[in-house]
Parts: structure tokens; C-alpha cells; sequence
DNA sequence: ATTTATTTACGACAAATGTCGTAGATTCTG
DNA sequence: CAGAATCTACGACATTTGTCGTAAATAAAT
């Protein structure tokens, strides 16, 4: 089968990607305001030039429209972030989402509500076939 | 409260720390073997440089038997991963365990006793206290 | 003790990342 | 329109990673 090549972003890059999936299209500097509204402090070139790089991989695009400069991504969120965890999952925990949550969840760090969220959707999992 | 700073390996020193992490302490040779049984194909000084860098940053102790030299980790595999699969957590997902958990194991990819152990861990974790 | 095989120590490199500064281009204001 | 404000394009750098090659140091074999 055709092996689809999911890019693998960087820290920094996901964090654009994020704003982008969240509304999309946007303008650099609306970027760079959304990721220091976030609470990361960056000098606006810093993003530009990351957004431009994307644009030159091909993870982005650009649309000029009355002379503002629009990216938009090119790559799917849901496949993305599937991606990022599943490299994890695999890297570091031999491909075993138990051992996984286990890790990330351990020591009484998740609130019981995500936790009883969690068995939901985890007994939906189950039960549907 | 004093932040313990955990070592955030990049991949290829991972592949080291589970080596070292499964038989302790080992030779770079074993090390190295060990890595090329798992399929990864990398050259002897490749592992060996990725090994001193290591030990530079204190992430490893070396220790000399009778002219072979040795190594050991100084980190914690628990935390270490427990931080590798949290910032991915973290970063992609905004904390949410469900959210991962939903990319990671989405479109039918995990294996129905998988879903099961995940399930039983988590009653447990939600019955005791 | 020599020769041979193994190991270790170093130094190099290329590519990827994260950050900016500066200059030229464009847009906005008065 | 001219000056001010804002953007974009580029180029630079320092780090980190992943990979090796080569030479020097050790250990092993004959």
C-alpha cells in the first residue's frame, strides 16, 4: 500500500500547527500573538521564519488576499497528533498503549473525572464489536 | 518545591537507555549489538560516540572491570518516559489523557485483550480511592 | 615479544532547530 | 504624497543530533 508520509513536526512547529488547526487561515502575526498569549515568549521573526520554512516543506500554504499573507495547513490534525503518539507509544513503550497510559497517568496525577471519562469511552470501545 | 529536572532523550540516545535499561551495566559493544538486533542498522563508533555524549551529560556512570569499560544510567526509566509520553500529552493534546489516549489507540489499531487490560487497570485506579 | 584484533578518544560533517537582526517592500496615516 | 508603521525576505548563528572515519591505546593471540 501506499505508505502516506505524516510529517513529524517539531516542538515549535506544532505549536503554529495548533494555532492553524484552531482557525485557519491566519495571518503571521496573529500566530505569533496567539503562542505568546499562550505564555511562550518568542520575537515575531522567530515565527515568520518558521512559518516560512513550513511553507517550504510544504506543511503549510500561503494565500495572499489583499495583500495580507494567509497560511493554512496541509496536513491533518487528527493524523498528525495520531503520529506524534503512536511514535511514543512505540519508541519508548514497545508499542503498548497500556504501559503508555500507565506512565501517563500514573502517580495520582489525573482527576478522577478523566479518569471515569476515560473507562467510558474505553467501555464504548469494547462493547461496539 | 524543588523541580527535579528529568532527562528528555532524543531518540536515538532512548534506544541506548532501553538497552541499558534491560541489562545493566553494559559494554558499548553490547549496547550496540543489542540495538542492531532490534533492527536498526548503525554503525560500532555511531553508538559509541552517542554513548560518551551521554556519559558528558551525566545521564550515564561508566565504570572500568579489569579494562572493559561499563555503563550505567543515572536517570530513572519511569520518569523518563513518564516525561516523554507527558510532554507529548502535553504539547499535542493540552493535557488531556482522553484526548491522546483516543489518537493513540483510534481507528481500530489496538487489540481487543489490549483494550481489556486498559480497561482493568483503569477500575482499579478509579475503585482504590 | 610481535602481530593482530578490539576499543576508545577525537574530530568532522551535514542536517535540523530555534532564534534573531537587518534591510527592503508594502501598507497605512495624516 | 511623504513619513511612519508593519511585513516579508534573507541571511546568520549557536545548538543539538545522527553518523562516521581515523588514529591512538589496549587487550588478545600466536
Amino acid at each position: 500500500m501506499s505508505e502516506k508520509i505524516i510529517y513529524q513536526p517539531s516542538e515549535a512547529e506544532l505549536e503554529i500547527l495548533q494555532v492553524l488547526w484552531q482557525s485557519e487561515p491566519a495571518s503571521v502575526r496573529t500566530i505569533h500573538e496567539q503562542i505568546v498569549e499562550s505564555g511562550k515568549t518568542v520575537g515575531y521573526t522567530t515565527v515568520l521564519k518558521q512559518v516560512q520554512r513550513l511553507q517550504e516543506k510544504g506543511v503549510l500554504q500561503k494565500e495572499i488576499v489583499e495583500g495580507t499573507h494567509f497560511f493554512r495547513t496541509r496536513i491533518n490534525e487528527t493524523e498528525v497528533k495520531g503520529n506524534l503518539v503512536k511514535k511514543v507509544m512505540q519508541n519508548a513503550f514497545g508499542g503498548s498503549a497500556l504501559d503508555m497510559m500507565m506512565h501517563a497517568l500514573g502517580n495520582e496525577k489525573a482527576t478522577p473525572e478523566e479518569l471515569l471519562e476515560l473507562k467510558n469511552w474505553l467501555d464504548n470501545q469494547i462493547s461496539k464489536k
